[in-house]
RNA sequence: GAGCCGUUAGCUCAGAUGGCAGAGCACCGGACUUUUAAUCCGGGUGUCCUGGGUUCGAAUCCCAGACGGCUCACCA
């Protein structure tokens, strides 16, 4: 790899394309055209407009810019295609329509080039929809050549570090941003006409609470305190709903101080959404009618194609118990699965970890991440969570060990976390007094103790269904992304090498 | 954090057995007034990721490191 192409570093030796772009750069700065003094450009019609209308548009005149992507000299006239935000337009430049000197101002352009372009639209020969162009001005030049148009940009490494080029090379790559963003714009949609109130809540948190996950430390110099990147919003959001807001929602970053993988970013966002009065079946159908809501947006569709499967999002979802899925995976009845000698048998006969020292939920969550997790392709809530591992869920009533708590599952990926969220003050001082201890003893991903979240649930909180949903996978499933960093703008790197 | 794989021209990639560093696109020069991966003729523009080592000789073999990808582990 040469010169400066993948690390962040300063360019040491330019190449001989970078030189000769500078060359013409000076060129017509000597000229007195020096495109970066150029300060706007009068746009009358995107690409796409012009694609669109052309029916009207025939034998008007328009004005375009963007980048030049492309071009085809055949001696006295050159084809070129302009890229704009929207499409791609061909312009077409002939000599007899400039004049000799305006059509030599070709030679210094290069592909890469930022590009205004006045001219005649119609249509030629061939049946491409083109502008013939009067007049065009260089608008900025591109020091630096683009990738190879016709394989776009590969390296994914480049890709990542280097986002505006894959943007730039790579149609895909704009399509699945443009996805994200009409995704969360149809989410926001949906929560205001419920009557749901978009907050803002500290992104830096004394009490790093909401999840069960380790945090990010930082340092405020003026308080002398450390403070946590939020794990989640959540311990705020429901004081809110103490407040009286009895719906709110809130869109935003979250911090994990864990792995990256193709499902992980450190560094992900997070949808949650509360609402008074309600428990986790109306999350239920919160969450199916949003998803479906957002891909119909954002796709235009309910069915998505994933890996040969037909993905049907329309509500409503199945639901179904946990254990009756481990049950049904494990091929034994519940009363199989009671202790940690029954369920070890079960593992070593499914060839999962079964070694003396695993704990009977351990083994369970093995079978359920092993065995059927994978096989929920389809939308399918999975309730029923252990209470024990839901400190901030409400206990089901007639099956206490149990929280009324869900996640729903597409094509084998968890997309969030729902449940009737705990409102006894006591039980809540009970049960985060529990992690506090398995913290002391250890464990960094247990939840730590919020005497002021506790305060706030003693001022008496309504029964509220709470809900997080992560809105990279959501992209990832509407997108056919194979990793969380294809749908995240600059996802973290290591620093490159010599950076 | 572990295992496996990768890193060669601006980009996409070839380079068995160690023996002058290659192709396509891009670029430069020339021809060409309806092409659209334009075509035709001519031209190779390079820290072969980095640093050691073996060897008469290393892109190639060995060691160490950097960065990336995948799988696993932790997690959403």
């Amino acid at each position: 790899m040469g010169a400066d192409s993948r690390d962040g570093s300063p360019p040491r030796e330019e190449g001989e394309l970078v030189r000769q772009r500078r060359e013409k750069l000076a060129r017509l700065r000597d000229a007195g055209r020096d495109p970066f003094r150029i300060t706007r450009f009068e746009r009358t019609h995107l690409a796409a407009e012009i694609r669109d209308g052309f029916e009207s548009l025939e034998g008007s005149e328009a004005r375009v810019a963007g980048r030049l992507v492309a071009q085809r000299r055949h001696g006295k006239a050159t084809f070129a295609d302009l890229q704009d935000v929207s499409a791609k337009i061909q312009l077409l430049f002939r000599v007899d329509r400039l004049g000799e000197e305006r059509y030599r101002g070709l030679n210094d352009l290069d592909d890469g080039d930022l590009l205004g372009a006045a001219g005649t639209v119609l249509r030629t020969r061939t049946g491409e929809i083109t502008i013939a162009v009067s007049d065009f001005t260089l608008l900025a030049k591109a020091l630096r050549p683009p990738p190879e148009k016709w394989h776009g940009l590969r390296d994914v490494e480049i890709r990542y570090r280097q986002r505006y080029l894959d943007l730039i090379a790579n149609e895909e790559s704009r399509r699945i941003f443009t996805v994200r963003s009409k995704v969360i714009r149809s989410l926001r949609r949906f929560f205001d006409e419920r009557g749901f109130l978009e907050v803002e809540t500290p992104m830096m948190q004394p009490v790093p609470g909401g999840a069960l996950a380790r945090p990010f430390i930082t340092h405020h110099n003026a308080l002398d305190i450390d403070l946590y990147l939020r794990i989640a919003p959540e311990l705020y959001l429901k004081r809110l709903i103490v407040g009286g807001f009895e719906r709110v929602y809130e869109i935003g970053s979250v911090f994990r101080n864990e792995g990256i993988s193709t499902r992980h970013n450190p560094e992900y966002t997070l949808l949650e959404a509360y609402q008074a009065y309600a428990d986790y079946r109306d999350m239920m159908e919160l969450v199916e009618n949003m998803v479906a809501q957002a891909a119909s947006d954002a796709l235009g569709s309910v069915q998505l194609a994933w890996e040969g499967h037909e993905i049907d999002l329309s509500p409503p979802w199945r639901r179904a118990r946990m254990f009756e899925l481990i049950e049904d995976a494990a091929g034994v009845a519940a009363d199989q699965l009671e202790t940690a000698e029954q369920a070890r048998e079960v593992c070593k006969r499914l060839e999962l970890p079964a070694e003396e020292n695993l704990a009977l939920s351990t083994m369970l969550n093995n079978i359920f991440e092993g065995l059927v997790q994978p096989s929920l392709i389809q939308p399918t809530f999975v309730t029923d969570y252990p209470t024990a591992i839901s400190p901030l869920a409400k206990a089901r009533a007639d099956e206490p060990k149990m929280a009324e708590r869900f996640e729903p599952f597409i094509a084998g990926i968890e997309l969030g976390n729902a449940f009737s969220e705990l409102n006894d003050p006591e039980e809540q001082r009970r049960r985060l007094a529990e992690q506090a201890q398995s913290r002391a003893a250890g464990d960094l991903e247990a939840h730590p103790m919020d005497e002021d979240y506790i305060r706030a649930l003693e001022y008496g909180m309504p029964p509220t269904g709470g809900l997080g949903l992560g809105i990279d996978r959501v992209v990832m499933l509407f997108t056919g992304a194979a990793s969380i960093r294809d749908v995240i703008l600059f996802p973290h790197m290591r620093p490159p090498a010599g950076g």
